[in-house]
DNA sequence: TTGAAAGCGCTAACAG
DNA sequence: CTGTTAGCGCTTTCAA
């Protein structure tokens, strides 16, 4: 049998109101009556009940995160951050790795009080369009109809472009999944072909066709071998980055000497391949501070009040690119 | 204002009890009030509330997964895999990446079915002794304060030797920390020592002292810098191996041609080294399917009718070991 | 400062 | 077959 307030109340000899008030260190309790019903509580090893107390206070102090990707590395390094400020908020943050869809049916049956949504693949639409529950999407925000926080992509891109045509590199080639349907993947795509066509440059991209570093590696390896080495790469995500740098090794090029590599993603690992890799992307600390912000924002003001934001990426030299002349 | 099943009894004009009937398929509903109540659901857009079923019930019939260590990719497909176990058994996976103490004592406060453990780092004796809730802890050594899941690491090593001395090996070097203090690396020692005995070969150790990769490659460099290259090596686990193969590479050694190597461990990165690396260890199917139906054993039966298990070891070759005549 | 009582949304006897 | 009723463990008025 589990512990409840009623067996401490028996325990204390007062009624299990007080004992409740105790618990949460309301002030309508006195010091001493307070400090009994502690004691006792930890004796009797009584563990709060979140069901019954989310039943009737309507709140759970839970967020959940929808994560289908874990193998993903890229995300999970945001996700920890984003674990930590949820903590520092005083609330607790619980993952599912479930579908879409079936992740924000579980959550929205268990009356969490948010819920933000990591995944690109799916056609949002798919999703109910009345949880009752606010969600914050991660990602690019288009025709769909969630709260989203979004990167500026395009100026990702374009900080990319830069870097390397201002290092004397003209034959870009861009590894990312072309024409793909998550809008994230469609915006660095454009952000990328804008930014070449600005400079009077043509857009040659390597279609990986999915997301994980073997599908980078494939591709990249094809076109080695049948397009030869271009001066630079832009790489769309983390684990590209990873495949590409596979793919390249074992071509015998080396970084940046004979191509030079920028990845999208801003994340620690970057700095930790062989030959560490400049990057755009938005700081990660800045990512999920703003995320948890702003699906907390959408618990407490409601919709309507909070608006899209989109995050500024910033250039993080390190040694992946070579000054060509 | 959410919808509640009274909401739906007084739509379908029936009591609220007949809601809660029909909406779990109860047999003592008529099928065509069953109909209308279900369509009258669809209609309001109910969804159920699990707290209040959780706290009649007792039951949530969800699992929580306890993982610090999202980062580390190693355990990542093995989460995939019991998620969709756990599925498969109609109940819900939720994870928590909080440090272990945490974690548990958020699921403990949600009072869900059981809780997996995936930490290996924790002295488990800092984590409640008496939480109420089956936790089922997955290859931590140590005292065993709850339930176990582990591996038969002796059969593993004898299967190591064999396919290494079937394969015309008879000079097997490990590659491992000699005379630890872990019960599992000491089980693996011991395996190997005895499979070596039982064929009447001698036991070469190279003690790497730790169990990073560093270690194996520091130790490694020195046996073959002083005692020459061997025919054969098992590596007790995954992060030696990849030590090994480095000191290897440096000593111009190719794999297998000039040495075979054999690693403990049966994590997919082992198919992604430069010579995909022949491994003993268990399926990673195998093992989620043990790991939920322990637990799944250990909520419905009990602790005490429950026996830790040991899963068996599986040889799964691959390009790392050669014919030698 | 404490207690009594109502009720959160739901299930599960029990009666009808 | 359907409705009534009593809680699950907790918070929260409202009285005392």
């Amino acid at each position: 049998m589990t512990v409840t307030i009623k067996d401490i109340a028996k325990a204390a000899n007062v009624s299990y109101s007080t004992v409740s008030k105790a618990l949460n260190d309301s002030p309508l309790v006195k010091t001493g009556t307070k400090r009994v019903i502690v004691e006792k509580a930890k004796e009797l090893g009584y563990t709060p009940n979140f069901s019954a107390k989310h039943l009737v206070t309507r709140r759970s102090n839970t967020i959940g995160l929808v994560w289908p990707t874990i193998e993903r590395a890229a995300l999970s390094e945001l996700v920890t951050h984003v674990n930590k400020q949820i903590s520092k908020n005083g609330r607790s943050m619980i993952l599912s790795i479930n579908d879409a869809l079936e992740a924000v049916e579980l959550f929205s049956r268990m009356r969490i009080d948010g819920i933000l949504l990591f995944e690109e693949d799916i056609a949002q639409d798919e999703l109910p369009n009345n949880l009752g529950i606010p969600l914050l999407s991660y990602g690019v925000p288009g025709i769909n109809q969630f709260p989203t926080l979004g990167v500026q992509h395009e100026l990702a891109m374009e900080l990319a472009v830069n870097e390397l045509v201002e290092k004397g590199h003209r034959e870009i080639v861009y590894v990312g999944i072309h024409n793909g349907i998550g809008r994230r993947q469609q915006a660095k795509q454009a952000g990328f072909e804008q930014a070449m066509k600005e400079r009077g440059f043509g857009s040659k991209i390597v279609n990986t066709g999915g997301l994980n570093a073997g599908d980078a590696e494939h591709a990249v390896t094809q076109f080695l071998d049948s397009e030869g080495t271009p001066e630079a790469i832009i790489c769309s995500s983390y684990d590209l980055t990873i495949g590409t740098l596979r793919a390249l090794k074992r071509h015998q090029l080396s970084i940046p000497n004979d191509v030079s590599v920028i990845s999208y993603d801003n994340i620690p690992q970057l700095k930790e391949t062989e030959v560490p890799v400049t990057s755009v992307g938005v700081p990660i600390d800045a990512l999920a501070c703003a995320l948890v912000e702003m699906l907390i924002d959408l618990i407490e003001k409601g919709e309507e009040n909070v608006e899209n934001r989109k995050l500024s990426p910033v250039l993080v030299k390190r040694k992946s690119v070579k000054i060509r002349n």
